[in-house]
DNA sequence: ACAGGCTCTTAATCTTTCATTAACCATTTT
DNA sequence: AAAATGGTTAATGAAAGATTAAGAGCCTGT
């Protein structure tokens, strides 16, 4: 949550942990922003009217460094204008204030009850990579007739990128999947992952492990016509 | 959506309609069961106050049959029990009249988005600009088959520039948004890039990054008729 | 219990990237 | 003409990334 205000910050978080949430509670944008980094939510609740940074900023500011974190604006301002802002900025709800503490909580229940069943128990087994096939259930690396047996994490890593192929993983989305934390060491680790997992695809070089600095990583796989 | 109101009931689904969606008016809830028990819908519009079988009636018949269609309420009573009861019976959403058709339109669509899980438009956000095409969320400025990585503040700027096409950036909406402070080295940032951008997109020489001394930038793109 | 593989993490070091700043020139406004 | 604003290029330094090697756990079999 993220309420510039001390009364109303203090009262909802308070009410929030009551109903067996777990709260935290930045003062700002510039301290949300600090917190996210570490990526551990489900859900911000962002109040629009703040001083230094407000609600709508910062959910610019959270786009722009690739959080995949939904969330919601609570605002006395119920101009039309703001509503559709707020919506098209991604927001998944919309509170006017003055806020009913039970219908926010009713809301939030409604929308983590959405946005958390991300099951994606039914994986392809083997995906083809270029040349290579990855046998996800194996953990081997299949090239010709010769195969490599990759570690558990260096398999799931390449995985989320052979999944996403194409397309850019972000750091957060790799660490919070793999190690459910994105801290400096966890990042390091990565690191040295993506070496590996470069050496084992050489074999085939139109298989690339792309950076994009600052984000994520990009497999790409040229597409076949 | 089921609606019993005639006037209101028209100009919705008249709106609706116009806005892209495919909708089925049913005037009360026993045309509607019937309506659903046949037809395949991803979102019921049940007005909460109607004579017959009013819209919380209506919910709990449907979940008494089974049907697993996400419903929202829209309702005059904005009474707190209501809108609890509302949620409480599933509702996704809970829409107090007066209406505003415009704030109902992103609503749906935001709902939509979470419910439909092979919606992943909402990331791949590609905007064409002349002959290029700016991949926003791989950071990849694509001319025919070749494409440049631009870095994060550049993807930004011109993603600002590019969604305001033909029209005025402000420094200062500029600078806060990417840079979150307005001051003079930022803008002198600001500048550093602007040439950087007019440099990557050269190769049409129908785009223009003009500049309205003292006040901001346009993206001018021709429309093509 | 402990030796020897494995696997993952941490460390150390080197390379690359990118936003910022500076320096300087051009253009526009007053 | 002076002052302010805008444009361009290049240098800088901090942050991020890559790579290699060493260290720390953890199984497993004896």
């Amino acid at each position: 949550m993220v309420e510039d205000e001390e009364s109303l910050g203090y009262l909802l978080s308070e009410y929030l942990g009551m109903k067996g949430f777990q709260v935290t509670w930045a003062k700002d944008g510039e301290e949300a922003l600090e917190l996210m980094e570490k990526g551990n939510f489900d859900l911000a609740i962002l109040d629009v009217m703040m001083p230094r940074m407000d609600g709508f900023a910062l959910a610019e500011r959270m786009r722009i460094n690739a959080m995949e974190l939904p969330f919601l604006f609570l605002t006395a301002r119920s101009l039309k204008i703001d509503v559709l802002k707020g919506f098209a900025l991604g927001a998944v709800d919309y509170l006017k204030k003055p806020i009913d503490e039970e219908e926010l909580v009713v809301r939030i229940h409604t929308l983590l009850s959405r946005l958390i069943p991300e099951d994606r128990s039914m994986e392809q087994e083997i995906l083809v990579l270029g040349q290579y096939q990855l046998d996800c259930k194996n953990q081997k690396l299949i090239f010709e007739d010769d195969f490599t047996t990759l570690t558990t994490r260096e398999m799931e890593l390449l995985r989320i990128l052979a999944i996403n192929k194409n397309n850019l993983c972000t750091h957060k989305e790799i660490l919070i999947k793999l190690w459910g934390d994105n801290d400096y060491f966890n990042r390091k680790s990565l690191n040295v992952f993506i070496t590996r997992l470069r050496n084992y695809l050489k074999k085939d070089d139109t298989l690339k492990i792309e950076n994009v600095h600052g984000k994520g990583f990009i497999l790409r796989i040229p597409n076949i016509a």
